[in-house]
DNA sequence: CTAAGTGCTATAGCCGCTATAGGAGCAAGT
DNA sequence: ACTTGCTCCTATAGCGGCTATAGCACTTAG
């Protein structure tokens, strides 16, 4: 079983090649065997990892969540309660930014539907970010 | 009418003093005068233009979107048309990251209800992170 | 044998702040 | 007058999570 490259396992995890370096660097990936000419020399399990990692990052996953996922994956016999923990947190993350987003944007579909399209000088969208008791809603 | 100091403008506008500053630097806020020891000395007029910025940040817009829309302040007499477009061009960019974490919140949903909450080997948040192909929306 | 491609390291830059260090000045209490 | 504590100043570094650049070594295809 031949040695994979950077390249090739970047092509078949999805993750760019200086990402994969740099998660090497902060100690997010492990540090590979290197070839004679010091290149990195990766196995198959490097693109499992890679994969997963990259899943998890687009899930919005901070590095040092993702840190401790992996690190649980190594104590398949352990209870998995702090992953339970770590998603959970992760989704009530998501959902409050769900509810800014949407707020603002109602305050931006009604910025620009109150603006009539004239002159700077009485341009909604300008003057509500002038003033902000002109939001409805004072969530922020 | 005496000169407001960083202070109280920070405290009346809602900016952070530090940040203030960095505004200035970045020449998003117009040089104030100083005082005989050297501190910024500020009118009134400060404390509205901090407050449209930081209602503008709140609001999402980025620093170079914001910079034109006080250029665009500052010709009262102009179409507003470029405001309505940085307006529109925000309000989309909110709606897709809504669109996205919408997604992101339904896996993590499916995740979590589908862990029996036993043992890391078998904890379907970790197999889920692990293989992608396990997320029913194929979104990311 | 050459040229393109891939790899390597080290370092700087991105955004929008925030923190830290090290100093000067001002206001109020003793 | 003195001290304490607050605000102010500058300059610089750090945050997260990469991404870009420079300058070199090596490999591979024609």
């Amino acid at each position: 079983m031949p040695a994979l490259s950077i390249g090739q396992v970047a092509e078949s995890s999805g993750v760019k090649v200086p990402t994969i370096r740099y998660y090497e660097r902060i100690g997010l990936l492990a540090v590979p065997a290197r070839s004679a000419s010091n290149r990195r020399e990766y196995g198959p399990d490097a693109i499992q990892r890679l994969r997963f990692i990259r899943h998890a990052r687009e899930l919005g996953f901070d590095i040092e969540a993702i840190r401790t996922l992996i690190e649980m994956q190594h104590h398949p016999a352990q209870s998995c309660e702090q992953a339970d923990e770590i998603a959970s947190a992760q989704l009530a993350t998501v959902e409050d930014r769900i509810q800014r987003l949407t707020a603002l944007k109602g305050e931006l579909e009604r910025m620009l539907t109150c603006c009539r399209h004239e002159r700077v000088r009485n341009c909604r969208v300008i003057e509500t970010l002038a003033d902000h008791d002109k939001c409805l809603h004072e969530a922020h």
